[in-house]
DNA sequence: CGGGATCCGACGGGATACTG
DNA sequence: CAGTATCCCGTCGGATCCCG
């Protein structure tokens, strides 16, 4: 019985996935990536860009969102530190939301996404069109 | 029998919510997040930054992406018109993926993504041990 | 070497109903 | 008003097998 591996090429490259994946899990701009891609975060960071707003204020402005996903987002924009959440008690409660000075700070990055979709996308559609064809 | 609405309430926030995901798809900076918020993408444009790679040194340099989702994530691209694809006939194939200007035009803003998330992941991780505490 | 085709499990997110 | 809790379905993406 000779030095046989141990471990098959697929079970490497498993591994190695699997490492690549825990690196990405690190990687900070994966991470805020991941938070400013979803569906709902540039639009809540957009309507909050003018001032505070309450909760039904917000549902209204971005009218496409439910209350799940609205509820959702905001506490995981909370929970990284990008707005504040105040509750008044009174009856009925109201609940006002604002950019923390961290959330203000990456506006500009989403303005970036924006300037760049807004100056190039007519080129990305043509590009379409013409491998579609 | 008086005049009462055809539509209850629910028909009609569910409307909006139709339309509202309607201009949602139409909206540039929408697409463009869809795009770059990919998994793999951002990760493709940075590996082809410094020159063209074969589909095998993408695959190895790209460590943890499927066969599947390396070739989905470059056929969109090359669709976008974010790069390039050349196939070199012979024994075996050789297939050379390059970016083109547009694509080229594209990493100053995956930068600033990056840029803010290296400034700021400290004050996101800080924030989170803060609500969860 | 550079894919295409298929199956399938996980989960993101909408709809709905209920609550302090 | 501002949520919470539950169900449920569609899609994304990994695993696997096959091909020119």
């Amino acid at each position: 019985m000779t030095a046989m591996p141990t471990r098959t090429a697929d079970q490497q490259r498993t591994q190695e996935r699997a490492r690549y994946d825990a690196y990405l899990a690190e990687c900070p701009a994966r991470q805020l990536l991941d938070r400013i891609s979803d569906k709902w975060v540039s639009l809540l960071l957009n309507a909050l860009a003018d001032g505070p707003q309450r909760y039904s204020e917000l549902h209204r402005t971005v009218a496409g969102v439910s209350q799940k996903m609205l509820t959702q987002t905001l506490r995981t924009l909370e929970r990284d530190g990008l707005l504040t959440r105040t509750v008044t008690a009174a009856v009925p409660v109201r609940v006002d939301y604002a950019l923390t000075p961290l959330g203000r700070s990456l506006l500009p990055v989403v303005a970036a996404v924006k300037d760049w979709a807004e100056t190039h996308i007519e080129e990305v559609h043509a590009a379409r069109r013409a491998y579609d064809a």
